[in-house]
DNA sequence: CTGAAAGCGCTTACAG
DNA sequence: CTGAAAGCGCTTACAG
């Protein structure tokens, strides 16, 4: 059905159909009561090609989530191994978050995964074809830099959840980052609380931002209280489970011990948690444990995993809310926004004062 | 840049670019070339919608979530709270599967998630606005039957992935469901083999029909052995973390206890799993435990959880494609396929002959 | 082999 | 307040 035949049916023009979909003012209320019956009664939906090809928006955004593999350096929320990331503990919110809040808005969401180089063409070409009114990216890495500065140069709407670095206000997007620094704050506060003076830790790669500010809330706590943090209790991981293994080995040969470990995130928690087992020590009796990002697995773990919350879900929403409100309005972005970290207290710390 | 502009600079007509972009025939190497090298050098890449307006597919296909709380029955997918499902084992795999092979084959992928008859609407809509050419339903109750089979009578192309129920060929759709009972057949055999001859089962809600067959694959298997099954280690159970636990305390407390539970969901093993520990046995010392799903968080289990493994990325694979192949080639479709289940044996259970 | 032109179904100034 | 008409950027018969 097309708006043509709507309006011969009723009796009016194509462009009263328009004017009432769209809420023109100036509709009498009977007009625009008889069109919207009918529009219910035939069940019309204007094209949404025509629609956009004449000049209105679709309504659409997309969600991109890259995780390309090009250097070799594995992002903290990717997979290990060459397996698909089908059910990615870090994504599966966010795509979800997104089409939601999207939804809520009136929008839809188009989602694009990129494994490759390739496959950045292809999500290049998204924009080219303006398929949609902008875009969130997801999982950006180096590598995907100059495609996106080229994207918002040509003025597309783009927001960055999670960047590596942030680019401040250089950039016409929005950037929405967790607040990695508070998360870790709030850990080490906890730790000290409990009475814990020798926290140790095993960091993420420390060329990641979220890395390096996760380590940052570590040691400014830790000074705060006039702690010292022993150089064999410190350990340079990855983010993945193996290196939170070897954090723990390393960390547990050392003289003296520490009674706490600070884990840079949970999937490195795993590995710490096997080494510990293997070691035959118990947490957290023999010792305490605390992850970051309250991923799904955490309150699995034997003991349940207490560790810094970042709402992902909270992320997107608030990146898809600020870009749909920056689509709308055509107003220029620069925008950097950290979302509040919250601990997610459990059973793998204990007290010891 | 529009098609026009592209032509004038080379020299040629829009036509003729169409036609190389569209892999006409007869058309010289030459010009073939100096469009393709034009296309490159401008980024040039046509208007989605006017293509689509044009009368030229957008290939574009929607992934539509139902997740649609109308009758207070919880499907085996779904979260048990009113919490919305930003990480749902299931539903994740089945995105980021479809989003992918649509991405392989050349199509772009929308996402919708329903939770209300609200929400419904909106999905009407996206077909009646032409947006897509086809579209994968998941997690379907009979809510949402009446508007599918309106849906596929508009002669839209559609894939359900694990319906409740298979219409078979009565209505013009792809059916793509995990075998079930074969999944069924392979866990009480394995636990047959370990030397168990008293297996009870927690069953989920039998109005399911995966639920259903799980049973019946677990009967037919205990019978074809000259096993029988006692009554009192039958419960039926619902598919939640709940439902798992009082299973246990309903089974475990009759005057002959089984060695073996099949436990018809991993969301329900984890609830066996608690309940077992509060009980003081161990698995799968003192009562082995099988589940179903292979869900993401079944090998974090302590003891890891063998259980089925019913792969949703290659279900939803298998709909994708099969969806795109009746788009592109626009056959009528009646399809009904089952994917494989396999045995993940993990250490939740224990050899007793 | 290739260009000119109609047409896809809307939206939006422009008239009235 | 509302209709007629141009135009959005393609694709596809139709000519040549």
């Amino acid at each position: 059905m097309r708006s043509e035949d709507l309006a011969k049916l009723i009796g009016v023009s194509r462009s009263t159909i328009t004017r009432v979909i769209n809420n023109y003012p100036d509709i009498p209320q009977a007009t625009r009561d008889k069109v919207l019956k009918a529009i219910e009664e035939y069940n019309y939906a204007p094209n949404a090609s025509a629609r956009k090809l004449a000049g209105a928006t679709n309504k659409m955004i997309a969600i991109i989530v890259l995780d390309v593999k090009d250097d070799g350096v594995t992002h903290h929320v990717k997979t290990t191994d060459d397996t698909l990331i089908y059910n990615n503990p870090f994504f599966s919110p966010v795509i979800n978050a997104v089409s939601d809040q999207a939804n809520k808005m009136d929008y839809y969401a188009l989602i694009s995964i990129a494994y490759s180089k390739e496959d950045l063409k292809k999500v290049e070409s998204i924009f080219n074809q303006k398929m949609i009114e902008g875009a969130i990216f997801v999982g950006t890495q180096e590598a995907e830099n100059e495609l996106i500065f080229k994207l918002i140069k040509q003025n597309h709407k783009i927001a960055l959840i999670d960047t590596n670095e942030i680019y401040s206000k250089k950039h016409d997007a929005i950037y929405i980052n967790p607040d990695n620094f508070e998360g870790s704050v709030k850990a080490i506060n906890y730790l000290v609380e409990l009475g814990h003076k020798n926290i140790g830790i095993i960091t993420g790669n420390l060329n990641k931002l979220s890395a390096q500010e996760r380590l940052d809330g570590f040691k400014e706590t830790l000074s705060r209280h006039g702690l010292v943090l022993n150089c064999d209790h410190f350990y340079h991981g990855d983010f993945t489970e193996n290196s939170g293994y070897d954090g723990v080995n390393h960390i547990l040969r050392a003289h003296s011990k520490p009674t706490a470990i600070f884990v840079s995130n949970d999937t490195m928690a795993i590995g710490a948690y096997k080494a510990i087992a293997e070691i035959g020590l118990k947490i957290p009796e023999d010792i305490s444990i605390i992850g970051f990002d309250n991923s799904f697995i955490s309150s699995y773990l034997t003991p349940p995993l207490t560790t810094v919350d970042i709402s992902f879900a909270d992320i997107a929403k608030r990146a898809t809310t600020l870009l749909i409100d920056s689509v709308e309005n055509n107003k220029k972005v620069g925008i950097v926004e950290k979302i509040h970290a919250t601990l997610i207290e459990r059973e793998s710390c204990k007290r010891i004062n």
